[in-house]
DNA sequence: TTGCTCCTCACGTCACGTGAGGTGGC
DNA sequence: TTGCTCCTCACGTCACGTGAGGTGGC
């Protein structure tokens, strides 16, 4: 029956003489025997138990879980539990880190459109990208009532010039006209712009803004704070911010 | 300009206050002012870097890091190197968990074709797994010096009959009982069996594995350690089995 | 005055790594 | 005797969480 020391024991498993001691310490696979030095000495039932040990740690099984399998009276079920909940874990830890790898290919792409770069630079992306889809559906909105009132423009004076069916038209212009102001209140209360200059997340009047020249994310606008003029990335108002 | 508590800072931020306090002690984002009592006081100043420290965060930055691109003077060029590598890391990680979900259907693979169950069986099926490749390499290199002779095999007497040249075949015969006896002993040499009783990785008699009844993967021989005889599972043999 | 919030220790987490200072064993 | 290995403290890692015991502020 041979004996190994602590080193033979770490360098046969690929761990460190420490781990090996760590084991010990912790109850998870404790020396069969003791020199007289006070040498640990491992049997090659020792060293069967520390390969398991080392194979399920590179499942990355806590050690604890491990000490326990290895004690159990019925380790099939428990191993099997074992292993569908690790598998659970794994999945959540990569799903986890594939949402910041896709975050920070976000936040690069943000970074390449800024012009002046600065450190709230990065808070102005995160707080775009942390509103983003309040703003698409903010946006959707807006969409949807906009189609309806094309339709009612269209379909109105077709309906007056074919049959000679004027009131839907009277009744539909005042209708898209309290829905083209309903719209735009709406749309204003829930937007906010942020300040190239100062980062200040600001509202602007309705009325400036309502007018201001615009393209599809910016829009040119005097920030509240410290009065720049100028395009503003449009973003959701937080509910802070309103 | 309005002042925050470190528990309104929290809540804004979507922490726990023992992280703000954290955060102060760490010198990533010291409050710019103190009340009388010695409670934090925080601008919105120190709020905005806080969100873009929680930001930054959610991609797992370290703090240390954020701290440093925080302080940064040119922080453009910090930050596309610090997004760099915490793209490596996060990439890195996502491997590591992907291999250990891999190893991890394969010990439950292997785990349901064992028929008597124990402790033991997890480390069989972890000597078993570790050494796939190298069996896999040895198979193969069997396969190619099989085929090869009975290439010879069928190619020599066919020259004789066809041809009446006899002597390829006198001497092919001989080359073939050589490279069988050599393919036999270098097969043998390199694999060790795994004992379904006492769960030795063992190496049988040259005699008995030869002529041993056996499977793709397994063969009918005895234990060296127990005396257990019947079908064991095949294995590669570790540096120190030989 | 009563809750609520905040304060500072101080220890715990997880699986070891890294010295320090000393000793066993060939 | 000389290296080499091993031993036991004891602290460090990383970003907080969790009490304990006390206090500020409305």
């Amino acid at each position: 029956m041979s004996k190994f020391t602590t080193g033979e024991i770490a360098k046969l498993c690929g761990v460190s003489v420490r781990t090996v001691q760590y084991y010990d310490t912790r109850g998870i696979l404790v020396p069969s025997e003791l020199s007289e030095g006070g040498r640990r000495l491992y049997s090659e039932d020792d060293l069967r138990r520390m390969k398991i040990i080392c194979f399920l740690r590179e499942l990355d099984l806590p050690i604890n879980s491990i000490g326990e399998l290895l004690a159990e009276k019925n380790p099939e079920r428990v191993i099997t539990l074992l292993l569908d909940g690790q598998e659970d874990v794994l999945r959540e830890e990569i799903a986890e880190r594939q949402g910041r790898l896709d975050k920070l290919e976000e936040l690069r792409r943000g970074l390449k459109s800024v012009e002046r770069f600065s450190v709230e630079s990065i808070g102005d992306i995160a707080h775009i990208m942390q509103n983003k889809k309040k703003m698409r559906r903010l946006r959707a909105i807006i969409l949807s009532v906009g189609i309806f009132m094309d339709i009612i423009e269209v379909s109105t004076p077709i309906l007056w010039i074919a049959k000679g069916i004027w009131w839907p038209f009277v009744v539909g212009m005042a209708a898209v006209i309290a829905m083209g102001v309903w719209v735009s209140v709406y749309y204003f209360k829930n937007v906010a712009y942020i300040c190239p200059e100062c980062h200040e997340v600001f509202k602007p009047k309705f009325g400036e803004a309502f007018w201001a020249a615009h393209t599809p994310n910016t829009r040119r606008v005097t920030c509240s704070k410290c009065g720049y003029k100028g395009y503003c990335v449009e973003t959701y108002a937080d509910k802070a911010e309103k």
